[in-house]
DNA sequence: ACGAATAGATGATAGCAATCATCTAATTCA
DNA sequence: TGAATTAGATGATTGCTATCATCTATTCGT
């Protein structure tokens, strides 16, 4: 069943949508084309129209992830009062929801390592998403030199990173779970605000 | 070939241990039995007299790491002079061998959501090591409550795990990566200085 | 020393995942 | 309108992995 230039766009969308939502929920090795294909609604058949590979779909789902995140928090700065804008930031990205829904949070945190390991495109397109959120987070940071501000994202985004993952690991201590969230919220924020 | 009930154990041991090393290195679903007991010096044959399943096996391979890595910090603060304790296990963890050698480093940052998905005994060992991974940082901590020291230790934990993944991430820019090393080291030891 | 027990090897099985050849129905374009 | 094109379905195929049955050589208990 052909479908237009237009459809076949979308339903590739679809597919790494999916796709992403798989990965950071199951993690690479453990996310099947199949099941990528049936949970987006189509059969297995089809894949190779869309992707050369399974590494080709894991790097577009990748990248198509770091991109939404980045959307989502360009909406955040846009939105906060200046003065504001990495706190901001910060509380968004160090909550209970984050912490409960890998699938639709950061790449970082859920399939960090994973990605590193994977090489070529997978890897690629992982360092790039890291490289374009250190320098959203420079952009909101004020520091004397460009330096200066660049170590600050560093810093501000392992914590957050680390934090959210010992939250997660902590998950089963409801309270040091949350309070792994709030430290890591106030250290940020410190941080940030140099 | 019947060997001594010695002889067995330190075999599990080798088989624990290079599991461990390969998990670490290349990731829990891309660890397969056989090859582990290869590098082990072993066939796959005699796996399931040392362990009931894969998974078993993983788990205490997560048990063994993070047994072994508290050994390696305990000694380290042991050897460290009073007040600079903390900043001598900073200094351990947030250093380029590390980066560079996931296989012989902490699990959390090699292996941390894969671990968390895994669930049953492999998740129950990864919360375990990291409990008390907190715990061993907390008593270097001086703070004027125990709760204040425990707050500090998971920001501590996270800027660690979070720097070291960050720095990983960075390795393609040599000159970043080691900042980002650099930066963590800094951002930790001021927070477990207070 | 001898028989029961067993560590580890060999080889088989079963299931799953990636990839691809082929088929079909619908669409685009001449 | 009709022929060429192609998105997606069906159904192999190939290769890998976990698991297990069986075999054998050794060692421990008596």
């Amino acid at each position: 069943m052909r479908r237009s230039a237009e459809e076949k766009a979308e339903t590739r969308r679809q597919i790494v949508r999916t796709a992403g939502r798989m990965i950071r929920d199951r993690g690479l090795a453990d996310t099947g084309v199949t099941e990528v294909m049936a949970e987006a609604g189509l059969t297995h058949g089809g894949f190779y129209r869309h992707f050369e590979s399974k590494d080709a779909l894991a790097a577009a789902a990748v990248e198509s992830a770091f991109a939404h995140m980045r959307a989502r928090l360009e909406q955040i700065t846009a939105k906060a009062p200046v003065g504001k804008k990495m706190a901001a930031l910060i509380d968004t990205y160090l909550t209970e929801a984050h912490r409960d829904q890998p699938q639709h949070g950061c790449v970082m945190a859920s399939v960090g390592m994973e990605a590193q390991r994977a090489g070529g495109a997978v890897q690629a397109a992982y360092e790039d998403g890291i490289a374009r959120l250190l320098a959203l987070f420079a952009a909101q940071i004020d520091g004397p030199t460009r330096q200066q501000c660049n170590d600050r994202a560093q810093v501000v985004l392992s914590i957050m990173v680390g934090g959210l993952l010992l939250a997660r690991a902590l998950r089963s201590d409801a309270a040091a779970s949350k309070r792994a969230l709030a430290n890591a919220r106030k250290a940020a924020l410190s941080v940030a605000a140099g």
